[in-house]
DNA sequence: TCTACATTTCGATATGTGGCGAAATGGCGT
DNA sequence: ACGCCATTTCGCCACATATCGAAATGTAGA
């Protein structure tokens, strides 16, 4: 339970929703998805841990940058459900990618 | 995307989620549900109206009791989605039903 | 119509959350 | 060691939201 509901309040901003869909096939540093989102590197520090506190996305350290992706195959089924059920729900709508 | 992030927006509160849950396999009225969350009637009733806001419900008038039950067939797929996609994720956790 | 009861709306409050800037942290190259 | 740059942590503020009680609304029956 405690997990799902990290789940959910992690898909419950705008922001965050919006990174997992610029996620959805290749990887990103963070100084993009600062880029991406218009938004100042503290908050997008922020919703990326949220994100993956939930394990929505995986880090990944690479000298200076950080980079993150969508959760693989080692994440818990909940979580890749949610990913799926987020890219299904979204796929017809306009999506603003970058 | 209005209506995803308002079903995430509605799935983000534990008392809500726990409403579903019950509502998995019966309907039940307002006052049911202030008996099973043990919150005031006005907490509930705008709960109620965020569930059904987000068309995770459909609300039905009987006299003067108003009864919820969860969306059917007629709801569009990423509710019913989101709703299969919880039960899945919350089958195996302690349920605590009424 | 009057009463009783279920529900909703309204107003107030406390807590949570998203946002920023400044400062701290960490890694790399010189 | 030093400086540079990417990122995180830390206060702080504005706004959203969960909650309540009181009042309003609605519905059924006497």
């Amino acid at each position: 339970m405690f997990s799902f509901m990290a789940i959910t309040r992690a898909l419950s901003d705008q922001n965050r929703v919006r990174t997992l869909m610029a996620l959805r096939d290749l990887e990103l540093c963070v100084c993009q998805i600062i880029e991406l989102l218009e938004l100042a590197p503290s908050t997008v520090s922020k919703h990326m841990s949220i994100l993956a506190n939930a394990r929505l996305v995986e880090g990944r350290q690479d000298g200076r940058w950080r980079y993150y992706r969508l959760a693989g195959d080692g994440a818990p089924d909940e979580v890749r459900e949610a990913i799926a059920w987020t890219f299904r729900s979204l796929s017809k709508t306009p999506q603003i990618r970058q």
